[in-house]
DNA sequence: AACCATCCCAACCGCACATCG
DNA sequence: GCGATGTGCGGTTGGGATGGT
């Protein structure tokens, strides 16, 4: 308050302080994120979700703004290109299957129709790359029947685009099927998008070592969007792993505990069993996938 | 050259919490 | 205990920069 008075601003302290803290501090770094530093956001942003202080403590020289920012117009696209949902960290032909296969006809239909939107690309690509010949009206064959691979390549792309085509074939069949609420658990909320925006990933094993890997999808007793992968980034529920790397990033820091801080206000943001899904680096960076 | 759409990022906003008198 | 003030944080916006037509 005392500056702003002396150099006769007309800005509120707060103004000043977030003008000093994200862009006038002297140590902060002005140049593009380097590619280290955007796996590091990537890695950190799978495990922690959107708490983009706790990211930026992890990156000298960037704020939370920086973090922020990079993310909302670099990353979530680059992810996004690559076939990676940006809030869940998982392929979006994964989820398409998850969600093909847990969850009633109706509402798959309705879903894929929402979902085709933003998963073309992916499906497009997984179709085109496998030749996949839908044959959605003939539902008595069976599923491995109802395409053709051009190769042994990917067992897990084949059985994701079955489960996709499973759950579309039931979807297409059964366009009416009564909504009535029954025993099912899918029918005990109403499905929109916000069910299914989230961010979970499987805490690993050391954050420093941890990266991206190969898809674990297909265990399928795991496996369900309810109980594993619907959380928001923000506001995923506590798990006892969060505290551990919360412990663990302020030992390296020297600062107070985040784990406390969690612990005080009753929140955290970590879910326990999730996924993270391998990238390797190289695809990473290239802008498109 | 003019217009439009998109990208990018600093700044703003609202909320929760901490500190102080 | 209470109100004022300061701080931290995440989400959103405003507007300049850039690129395409």
């Amino acid at each position: 308050m005392v500056i702003i008075t002396m150099a006769g601003l007309q800005r509120c302290g707060k103004s000043c302080r977030l003008r000093w803290t994200n862009y006038l501090r002297p140590d902060l770094k002005h140049g593009q994120f380097s590619d280290a530093e955007e796996q590091t956001i990537v890695r950190l942003h799978s495990v922690v979700g959107n708490r983009w202080s706790l990211i930026a403590a992890q990156l000298p020289g960037r704020t939370d703004n920086d973090v922020k920012n990079h993310w909302n117009t670099k990353l979530k696209k680059k992810l996004s290109g690559m076939g990676i949902d940006p809030v869940t960290h998982k392929p979006f032909s994964h989820l398409m299957a998850e969600i093909a296969t847990t969850l009633a006809p109706p509402q798959v239909a309705h879903l894929a129709e929402a979902a085709l939107g933003c998963f073309k690309d992916e499906m497009l690509h997984l179709l085109t790359k496998k030749r996949v010949d839908f044959q959605l009206q003939q539902p008595s064959l069976t599923p491995a029947a109802t395409y053709n691979t051009i190769s042994n390549q990917d067992e897990k792309d084949d059985n994701t685009i079955e489960k996709i085509k499973l759950g579309l074939s039931r979807a297409i069949q059964e366009p009416n099927m009564n909504l009535a609420p029954s025993n099912k658990p899918w029918d005990s909320a109403v499905v929109t998008s916000a069910n299914f925006v989230g961010t979970c990933s499987v805490f690993p094993e050391s954050v420093s070592g941890f990266q991206y890997g190969p898809p674990s999808f297909g265990n399928e007793g795991d496996v369900s969007p309810w109980n594993q992968s619907m959380c928001t980034g923000s506001t995923c529920p506590a798990g006892d792993r969060q505290g551990q790397l919360y412990e663990r990033l302020e030992d390296e820091n020297g600062e107070e505990s985040e784990a406390r801080k969690e612990t005080r206000n009753g929140s955290s943001i970590f879910s326990s069993d999730c996924v993270v899904w391998d990238i390797p680096s190289d695809n990473l960076m290239n802008p498109m996938v």
